[in-house]
DNA sequence: AGTTTGGTGGTGGTCAGACCACTGGGTAGC
DNA sequence: GCTACCCAGTGGTCTGACCACCACCAAACT
C-alpha cells in the first residue's frame, strides 16, 4: 500500500527537480534532448514532454526547436511568468479574489517601500527614469497603466528580493484584464491619471526622506485607491 | 509572421482558462474526458495531457482513474499545492535565494498579523487549538514543527485572505527541506522550542490586545530568529 | 428473493512509432 | 572563395494501442 507507483511524469519531474537541487543542472544548462531523457529514466517519451511542459509554464526552462546554443530545453530563471500563470489561472477558478490579490500586493509593496525608505542609500535610478517617464501628459491610459506597471516593479527589483518582484509581477499580471476593463470606463482619466502621478512622487519622495511608515502609508492608501478608481462604475 | 502557429498545448490551455472565466467551469466541474477534449479542440490527446497535466501541478485540478464521481478530471475548490512547487522548483533552479523566501514571508505574515490585531473581534479559535496543542513538552521536533506550520497558516487563515494563505504555505513549504535540515542541527532543542512557545503566544497576546505594530514587529522577530536558528551551525 | 460473480464501458496513464518544422553545419558544386 | 543544397538533431504533434482502475449491471448461484 505504501509504494504507490509513481507516476511516470513525476519521475521525471522528481529527477530534474533533484538535480538542480544537486547542483547537477544549473541556470543556462541544457537539458538532454527529450528521447535521451526517456530511454535513461525508462520512461516514454510522452511522460517526459509532460513534465518539461510544466517546467516551461512555470518559468523554469526555454524550448526550442533546431539545433545550435537556442534548441533543446534550456535552464533559464523566469520567475515573473510561472507566477503570473499560476495565479492568473487561480484567479480564473475563482479560488481567489480579486480583493485578496489587492489586500495582498498592499502587504508585498507596503513592506519594499518601507524597505527602501530604511535603506541606507538606496538606487533607484529606474524608479526615477519611469517616474519621469510618466509625467509625459500625452500618454494614453494604455501606456500610463503599462508604465505604472513598470515602475511599481521597478521598486520592488529596488529592494533586491526577487520573490517579492516575482509574486508583484505575478499578483499584477493576474488582474490586468480587470484593470484593463476598468481603464476604459473611468469618466475622469487626465484628473485620475494626475492624482496618480503625484502619489507616485510622494511616495518616492518618503522613501528619499527614509520615512519608512509614511511611505506604507501612502503606497496603501495608492493601491486602494487604484483598484477603487478602476473597478468603480463610473455612473 | 505575426500569426505565430499557437502551439497546440497551450490552445488547450487557453480554452480552459477561458471557460473558467466565463463562468463555464467552476469548483466541483469535470472536464470533459481527455479523448472528446481532443476531437472537440482539433489537437491530439497528448497535447491535452500536457495541459491538464499543468493545470493538475499548479492545484487546480485532481485526475482520477476509473468511473464514478472521482473519476475524470476535476476542478479542485480549495487550491493547494501549485505555489509550493512553484517556488520548491524556482528555489532548486536559483531563481530565488532562501533569504528573499524568508523575508517575502515576514512581510506577508507581518501584514496579517496587523491585519487581525485592527480587526474587531478575530476568530482566532483555530490559532488558539494549535497554540495549545504546542504547549504539549514531549512533542518530537517534527511534531513541533509541523504544528509550527498550521499555527501560522491558522493565522493567515483567520485573516481571511486565500492569496496570502497559499502563498504563505507555498513559501513555508518550500523551505521546508532547509527547516528540517536545520532542526537536526539544533543542541538546545528544548530551550528554542520554550522560546518559540512564548512568541507564539505573545503575538496571539498582541492581536487580541489590538497592537497592530507591536504584533508586526514582534512577529518579524519572531520569523527572523526562527530561521537564524535553523540555520545557524550549533558549533 | 437475495447474494455473489463476472462482464462491460468509460476513464486516465503510458508507451511506441511516425511524421513535421526548424536550425545549424557540412559538403558539393559553381 | 562563395553559394546552394542536403543532412542530422532537436522539439512539436498526432495516431494507435494497451493497461489499470472503477462503477454499474446483468446473469448465475444459493
Amino acid at each position: 500500500m505504501t509504494d504507490a507507483p509513481a507516476k511516470a511524469w513525476r519521475i521525471v519531474l522528481d529527477r530534474i527537480e533533484s538535480d538542480l537541487m544537486s547542483g547537477e543542472l544549473g541556470p543556462g544548462d541544457r537539458l538532454p534532448p527529450e528521447r535521451e531523457l526517456a530511454t535513461t529514466l525508462g520512461v516514454g517519451r510522452s511522460s517526459v514532454r509532460e513534465a518539461l511542459r510544466v517546467l516551461e509554464v512555470m518559468g523554469l526552462i526555454r524550448t526550442g526547436t533546431g539545433s545550435g546554443p537556442t534548441a533543446g530545453a534550456i535552464i533559464i530563471g523566469t520567475p515573473s511568468g510561472g507566477m503570473s500563470a499560476l495565479l492568473r489561472l487561480q484567479l480564473a477558478a475563482q479560488s481567489f479574489a480579486v480583493e485578496d490579490v489587492v489586500q495582498t500586493r498592499i502587504a508585498l509593496e507596503s513592506a519594499v517601500v518601507a524597505d527602501l525608505a530604511s535603506a541606507e542609500s538606496p538606487v533607484l535610478v529606474d524608479v526615477q527614469r519611469v517616474l519621469a517617464a510618466m509625467d509625459d501628459e500625452s500618454l494614453s491610459p494604455e501606456e500610463f497603466v503599462a508604465l505604472d506597471a513598470q515602475l511599481h516593479l521597478a521598486l520592488a527589483e529596488a529592494a533586491g528580493n526577487g520573490v517579492t518582484v516575482a509574486m508583484m509581477g505575478g499578483l499584477r499580471d493576474a488582474i490586468e484584464g480587470y484593470v484593463a476593463r476598468g481603464i476604459r470606463r473611468i469618466a475622469d482619466w487626465d484628473g485620475a491619471a494626475s492624482r496618480l502621478r503625484h502619489e507616485h512622487h510622494r511616495i518616492v519622495e518618503l522613501i528619499g526622506e527614509g520615512q519608512a511608515e509614511a511611505a506604507r502609508a501612502a503606497v496603501t492608501d495608492h493601491i486602494r485607491g487604484y483598484y477603487a478608481t478602476v473597478t468603480a462604475p463610473t455612473e
